[in-house]
DNA sequence: CTGAAAGCGCTTACAG
DNA sequence: CTGAAAGCGCTTACAG
């Protein structure tokens, strides 16, 4: 409307429609006058393009869609941080998109951005199959996915070995005399979920801890599952004397109950956390954790996808993770 | 490319592009019998609009921009998680841009939002002068001031009243025998460390107590300045009994200089932050606060948004704030 | 109720 | 190096 086009940049400057544009593009193809003049007409005017039309003609966005189950967790909070400031600094913008733990609102999300033609997606799934996924594929928008993976979607991925980190966890706590863990699981569905829970048993089973299946309880990463899995697993016949939780919610859900129930941690109970957040480290005692980094997962997502965009087929990353001792684990069970 | 167009759609159900745009778009004029072959058509090829186009053509993004000063700041997560669930719910894609605390990066994303052709935008400023806030005013783009407001813009605006909460955690601690109190102050150059400031010191003169210019501290809004103000501030000949940080991020910098120095809070020291962040409530004592609610800050955002959007003049809202007693400041200073 | 046509603001071969 | 023109995928008066 009363926006500024292009054309009143060409008009004021004295030149066609098609030199503005290449002057504003950097087409090498024009006089050191035309620049000139265009410049300064676009910088009297304050030019802004249309970027939609730009998309439209040029087929390019400059926009990625990045989507995650919950932007209030941390984790999420900054893998967005990372992947934003990575996608910008390579010259895209990023369309946030909360899924808020629902399938549904992911496919409403994932429509939205085929809609608006992002020129990439990075995605961490919601949900066991892919759901409107696919479209993406077929469609042949560049996408890869972090921190979770889709079974039966061959795309790029950036991941976390959980299983370094967990078995690290669970000999530490072997070592301190424990020998029923309490785990606090997420949803078999994710395959973070899955993946951590396997790698658990695995290491209970290698450390001849008890393999009792009524010591996992199956969370959903939210912080209220957390709550109702340490209560469920200290109401056991034999409840646990370390609790592991599989994500940084459940953690804080579990902190919460044990407070309320008047536990001490690191002295009652031991318990360490999957996701090293910068405030575990505040907690009195502090909290033990398995940190892997976020940044490097959002950094390295965007690299990725801009290979995906740019037509090569690049490896998927496994991030390692580790073990971080702190008080709420250190004290050997005799003591407690 | 080869992606679905309405052409397609239009060609498969036997009509014209604009009888198929017409039905798409919910126009009554058309017949039942075009109706079920343009829906048939569509839901057939999977056809998702071209957003860019529809909004090339309309003049209308359906998308809102939200300019945050920093995502991992849990306040602004919450905010951004609570406009863009109200933006969606009224059919609006939310564009999150992150200024990371920089008034470059600010500008920079004000002039994608521009580009973008964003139908509002929410922000929530870095920086003392507006920068490139006013090329969106020129432009007569809907634009919400969420948090802080900015001097000599004449906004909607969605604010705190902090005063009432600062007034109620001075008057709290003056309660428990505490004179001096050290201020943890947020940066002059915003409104919210401006308002906040001016009602500590009004209350500390109300109260009674010491208005020592030494106890004030002017940090940053980030967790390191948090920590240089604990750190100065207990340098003090004669040092504060009882802290005030004037958000999270700060009180959080304060909490671990505190425990590094092996200050025990709510014993050794009284501590009180603004932003009620649910973790807060998980420390061990758990920290007093002064809560605001963050949701409605961003749901009432939106809601004003939509009214500019819609040609309306919606007065700004302010919320209330209110203090939140837990252990970390209700031992009287006697028994500290 | 429907089709043909113009046009949103750009970019990009095509001539020259 | 430059201009004129086509066209990206839609929407919307305009006739009929």
């Amino acid at each position: 409307m009363q926006a500024v086009t292009i054309k009143d940049v060409a008009a004021l400057a004295g030149v066609s429609v098609g030199t503005a544009s290449r002057v504003l593009s950097g087409n090498p193809a024009t006089s050191a006058d035309a620049r000139e003049r265009v410049a300064a007409a676009a910088a009297q005017l304050d030019y802004q393009p249309n970027a939609q039309a730009q998309a439209l003609r040029s087929a390019r966005s400059q926009s990625l869609g990045l989507l995650v189950p919950d932007v209030r967790n941390p984790f999420f909070a900054d893998l967005a941080h990372a992947a934003e400031q990575a996608g910008l600094s390579a010259g895209y913008v990023t369309l946030l998109g909360n899924a808020n733990e629902s399938s549904d609102q992911q496919d409403r999300y994932l429509d939205t951005l085929i809609s608006r033609r992002v020129d990439g997606v990075i995605i961490a799934p919601v949900g066991g199959d892919g759901g409107r996924l696919r479209a993406l594929l077929e469609r042949k928008v560049p996408t890869v996915l972090v921190d979770r993976t889709v079974p039966g979607f061959r795309l790029p991925s950036v991941t976390t070995d959980s299983e370094t980190g967990i078995r690290q966890a669970v000999q530490h706590l072997a070592a301190q005399g424990h020998t029923r863990i309490g785990y606090i699981s997420g949803p078999q569905a994710t395959s973070t979920g899955r993946d951590r829970f396997a790698a658990f048993t695995q290491a209970v089973a290698e450390a001849g801890l008890s393999q009792d299946p009524e010591l996992v309880y199956f969370g959903d990463y939210q912080a209220a599952s957390g709550s109702a899995g340490v209560h469920a697993l200290l109401e056991l016949a034999d409840p646990p004397t370390a609790l592991l939780a599989a994500d940084s919610l459940m953690a804080v859900g579990a902190i919460s109950i044990l407070h309320r129930r008047g536990l001490r941690i690191g002295t009652d109970v031991a318990l360490v956390a999957f996701d090293d957040i910068e405030w575990f480290a505040l907690l009195d005692p502090a909290l033990s954790v398995i940190a892997h980094s976020v940044e490097d997962m959002g950094r390295i997502a965007v690299e990725l996808l801009l290979q995906v965009i740019a037509g090569e087929e690049p490896a998927s990353v496994v991030l390692p993770s580790e073990l971080i001792v702190r008080a709420s684990s250190s004290l050997p069970i005799s003591l407690a």
